[in-house]
DNA sequence: GCAAATTTGTTCGTATGTATT
DNA sequence: CAATACATACGAACAAATTTG
């Protein structure tokens, strides 16, 4: 009888109403119970139809409150080939800020987290060491008026500490100037070069929880490998976006400014 | 009594078993009936684990046949900044083909639909035209190893065309030097820079059905605006790459190789 | 080529648990 | 504590796609 199955055709008028404004953000959907009357149909088949939408992000089910529509967030977008003449590039805790401000928005980054660990395979791999050779890991939230953005962790080589050449390393405060200026001061690495590595995948339970998104949608997720002047690795960060709220930018030549 | 509901056991369960190479790709997972015995839940109860490897990407149902571990697609990765030096950009119909070739794969493209229409808003924004302009349309669809791997349009102001400099824009067939080249023997139009935006969304119904993913994956979408010598919009390309089968790389400076 | 068997897809009804108000 | 709303789980029936005999 239904070319397109019910839970479907629930779904797109739903999906409708939210795009004709009929249904604002933040609204609350009619319930399960009231949504069963409307369509004439089972409870199973309306959770059915909610479930795509909240799989298009496009409503939020709250356990003992009900059904929203989503606001929109307004996606931040991340200019991954800042200022390459100077090598300091997008997104990073040094360009983090003022990228945000300039968009007339508030940053905020938790506190640094530092462990020292063995390099995990893909990180060793990039850096250039062996897995078993020890890693300094600095680790950040980051929030964009509140909501959280991205979270961050950036993997130096031991040896950047125990050589004693740069041992704030180690500690767990946010190192002002950025991490990139304080190796080319404390030991004269200069960054000259980077390669991004873009991938999306679904997040795990952890991103799920931090960032509040469902457990089929989707996340960025950039390996960022810098080099110094000498062509060696000095730093591989890796940083997860959700997908929901980043977009991304990359120039290449130099195109007239957006 | 469970700390985890028993739908997330078994696709728990499950999952283990794919990773541990106890169920191989393209190995039929036990039928649900089969899995309702196994784990004792009932049949929905044993869906909705399968239905969290599906959006996970692990797993593929074919009605009528049963569920199978998907054979893991080995990624193409896309170099963004290919030749900055030149202007040509990564991933064009150009350059596609010796990307793919110098991986030792074998690329595939369709062949190219042509449509002239009034230009879309997103485009007529970015190629800085009246929407009520017309805009030349070149679509395609792309391959590798027979799997479908990106579907590109590129968007030119029809002017090219009613000004009889470029009449071959309109003509639906591959044109061999790449339009870039062809636009600037024939028009002097040189291409000297251009912007890349990367956003990550849900398939629509079309792309679902073409690359064969679940309504719950994610593709790639870039829009890549092209500029020539003056700084003017000349081009502007959609690609819609499955992000279960592609990555992106973006090189700053001059990073070593791989 | 067709009918039967198998397997997944859709839909219903019902019951109970958990979170919030 | 009670009412409300979503989450999980069971059982059942029929439909649709595919394979098999």
């Amino acid at each position: 009888m239904a070319q397109q199955p019910m839970y479907q055709q629930i779904a797109d008028d739903l999906r409708s109403q939210i795009d004709s404004g009929d249904l604002v953000p933040d609204q609350q959907l009619p319930t399960e119970l009231e949504l069963r009357k409307t369509y004439d149909a089972s409870r199973n088949t309306v959770r059915d139809a909610i479930k795509r939408l909240t799989s298009l992000g496009l409503v939020e089910t709250r356990p003992g409150q009900g059904t929203f529509v989503t606001r929109k967030i307004d996606p931040f977008v991340t200019v991954l080939t800042q200022d390459a003449a100077t090598g300091y590039g997008g997104g990073e805790g040094a360009t983090y800020r003022s990228q945000v401000e300039e968009d007339r928005r508030t940053p905020f980054a938790s506190q640094i987290k530092v462990e020292a660990k063995s390099a995990p395979p893909e990180i060793a791999t990039r850096l250039g060491i062996g897995e078993d050779d020890q890693v300094v890991l600095r680790h950040q939230e980051r929030y964009i008026d509140k909501v959280p953005w991205s979270m961050q962790t950036s993997f130096f080589p031991m040896e950047f500490v125990t050589s004693r050449q740069a041992p704030d390393l180690l500690i767990a405060k946010d190192i002002e100037e950025g991490t990139v200026r304080y190796l080319e001061k404390a030991m004269g690495i200069k960054q000259t070069s980077y390669r991004d590595w873009i991938t999306a995948r679904a997040p795990d339970e952890n991103e799920q929880n931090f960032f509040g998104i469902p457990h089929d949608g989707s996340v960025f997720e950039i390996f960022r490998t810098a080099y110094d002047q000498t062509g060696t690795p000095m730093r591989v960060t890796v940083t997860v976006f959700p997908a929901d709220r980043n977009q991304f930018i990359v120039n290449v030549g130099q195109p007239p400014d957006l």
